[in-house]
RNA sequence: GGAGAGUUGGCUGAGCGGUCAAAAGCAGCAGACUGUAAAUCUGCCGGGCCACGCCCUACGGAGGUUCGAAUCCUCCACUCUCCA
């Protein structure tokens, strides 16, 4: 899911963000036949945000403007973060209580205040397809007294927050840090849980990537995916890089989000088939090549590196637009792959191929 | 012809006796970015080393004063402004 934090996916109009990706599927997996030529490539889905919308617009906008859906020309799903990734990065403008929370705006401190039935409200009333629970994201290094006190506060917000669900679909989300104990705990607590005889209509594994080193991410992924119930969707929140992406999906994951595709094409840092470019790079001032020459998004079928680190160096907005094309493009691309080799049922040679070339040298 | 101001590292531009290899910005070079307070942030940026310290060359040029000069004095070169 490509990440559009204020109904926006940064530097892409809505339609190119339909457009994204290539029919063309690249790494050597084409022959399952899962795209066709004329399927629509693109997301299917892009994430929101629902503190950011709450402060600018606001949901009664947004509302009144018929949904997010419509606001921003979207005909595919939305889901949208509860708010609850901004406790941990707006951490000193807000202060949690067992009733919620109270945020100081960021962009002029006027006072918010959420809680988990507000939560579920605000993103059902934009229409939004899939809703998070309202949960806490307990920054890396604290103890683990603190991480299993901050998870009891959020099985507790789970609870009242499925009991808010009533049109948009919910998913819960397990905390416990780095504690493997703790995350089998909030599984157990979070996978049981029911309003009106139903559980979550999925459940994500939050908490990750917030400055733990990869070794412990993976450990807790890896140990915390299959204890997720297989029947639905299993979303592990802010990942990330594209190994994190295949490697996530080895250990069961369904579903992503990250910044990183978005975030770092507008800081220059694009990602290709034989690892990440710096276009900056004083080596591609004359470079005439496609930037992945596998890649047949509209930026690799069109511009050169010369021309993108040309953009680039200059602040033109184009720099954006075309670096943010490709690197979803890419994302998108490695998720169709990665469907069509568990298809093939050859999702494992496909990893290790992908990982191998990622850190290979690139072949001119 | 006369009066005045100025010349600092790739550029703009501080500094006006030591704490100056010289502020700051830009440019240049490299890096970071993981449920977006990010078109952001960080590092390097005269040269050379057996580099958390030392050596060399440096503030238009040449001399001088001083323990010590980018900073003071003299001459020269060039630039700009104003008056004829």
């Amino acid at each position: 899911m490509p990440v559009g934090t204020r109904a926006s996916v940064k530097s892409l109009t809505t339609d190119q963000l339909k457009r994204l990706g290539s029919n063309h599927v690249p790494l050597g997996t084409q022959d399952s036949g899962l795209r066709t030529e004329d399927s629509a490539p693109g997301p299917q889905i892009i994430l929101n945000n629902t503190y950011h919308l709450m402060l600018r617009p606001g949901v009664d906008l947004v509302e009144q403007l018929g949904g997010v859906h419509k606001f921003m020309g979207w005909d595919r799903a939305v889901l949208t973060d509860s708010g609850g990734f901004q406790l941990f990065s707006l951490a000193a403008i807000r202060k949690i209580r067992e009733e919620g929370v109270e945020f100081r705006s960021h962009i002029d401190g006027s006072p918010y205040f959420l809680t988990p039935e507000l939560s579920v409200q605000i993103q059902t009333r934009m229409g939004v397809d899939i809703a998070m629970a309202f949960d806490e994201c307990p920054a890396y290094g604290i103890s683990h007294a603190e991480v299993e006190k901050s998870m009891l506060l959020t099985h507790r917000w789970a609870k009242r927050s499925l009991a808010a669900r009533t049109t948009s679909a919910l998913f819960g989300i397990v905390q416990g840090g780095v504690h493997l104990d703790l995350r089998k705990r909030s599984v157990e607590e979070i996978a049981s849980l029911e309003a009106d005889g139903s559980g979550f209509d999925g459940i994500a594994i939050g908490g990750v990537s917030v400055g733990e080193p990869k070794d412990e991410m993976f450990e807790v992924v890896n140990h915390t995916t299959p204890l997720l119930p297989a029947d639905r969707p299993r979303y592990l929140m802010g990942v990330g890089t594209p190994e994190d992406l295949v490697n996530g999906v080895a250990a069961g994951i369904d579903m992503f989000d990250c910044v990183m595709p978005t975030r770092n094409a507008r800081n220059g840092s694009l990602f290709t088939s034989f690892g990440k470019i710096h276009i900056k790079n004083a080596k591609y001032a004359a470079d005439d090549r496609p930037l992945d020459p596998n890649c047949s998004c509209v930026t690799c079928t069109t511009v050169s590196r010369a021309y993108l680190r040309h953009l680039y160096a200059n602040d033109e907005i184009a720099a954006s637009v075309y670096n943010t094309i490709h690197n979803l493009s890419f994302y998108l691309d490695l998720m169709g792959a990665i469907r069509q080799a568990i298809a093939s049922n050859s999702f494992h040679s496909f990893r290790e191929g992908f990982l191998s070339r990622l850190s290979s040298e690139e072949s001119s």
